[in-house]
DNA sequence: ACATTAAGTGATT
DNA sequence: AATCACTTAATGT
């Protein structure tokens, strides 16, 4: 097992005292989960609160014929806000979670939210931060949605595929992208072909080159 | 060689 | 921008 505490302090250390540090780690579970992994499905009660520590998680709302559409993503030092009000208010998740990447996280027990909330500060400032920045990025994902076209949401998607990666190799289909998006595949195909034409990124079987970042 | 899956394209709404 | 219908290309068995 790799040191948890370390991986504690690399990324939230500088956020929190050594006492709230000590006891997260003390009541945490450190959990490593696998790429492209469910975390949490839209009906589910949510026990505990993840602290991201490595890696990225797609969040996407879902219907009940598992038409979905990409929300946001999480990257390490935050948490999920939905989570949050879930915790709080015992009601089932209306989002689902699935890693983009291989993630490493550590899950709060939902008990310990409101202790921890009136005994440091240092968390509360967090969770206060954390829920303010999943506000402004549900308004960012409402604008692109809104007030872009196809293919100005299409290459928005790509480079942020590639800023959480990390990689300008993007391995996905036409298909998934649809998804995510919610559109068809033929349509990513064309305009993913008017991408190339116009030199911005570089198409292969099961993945994209992006150029233009 | 054949089947399956990914991607490209014209035509229509 | 969505859908249909079809083609072509890549990959697995």
């Amino acid at each position: 097992m790799l040191d948890d505490k370390s991986h504690l302090q690399a990324n939230f250390g500088y956020l929190f005292e050594d006492d709230l540090i000590n006891e997260i780690q003390k009541v945490g579970i450190y959990k490593t989960i696998p790429k492209n992994t469910a975390i949490i499905d839209v009906g589910e009660y949510i026990k505990s609160m993840p602290l991201l520590l490595k890696g990225a998680i797609k969040i996407l709302r879902e219907d009940e014929n598992g038409e979905e559409l990409v929300l946001y993503y999480l990257e390490k030092g935050d948490t999920c806000a939905m989570t949050l009000s879930c915790c709080l208010g015992q009601t089932k998740s209306k989002i689902a979670a699935i890693s983009e990447t291989e993630v490493e996280l550590i899950l709060i027990p939902k008990e310990k939210m409101g202790e921890w909330l009136a005994k440091y500060k240092t968390w509360q400032a967090f969770i206060l931060q954390s829920y303010h920045a999943r506000v402004d990025e549900l308004l960012e994902a409402i604008d692109t949605i809104a007030f872009l076209k196809m293919d100005e949401r299409l290459f928005k998607y790509l480079k942020d595929k590639a800023m959480i990666t990390h990689d300008d190799l993007i391995n996905t289909t036409h298909k998934e992208i649809s998804d995510d998006l919610h559109t068809s595949r033929v349509v990513v195909s064309r305009l993913l072909k008017k991408l190339e034409n116009e030199g911005k990124i570089k198409l292969h079987r099961n993945s994209i080159k992006v150029i233009a970042l």
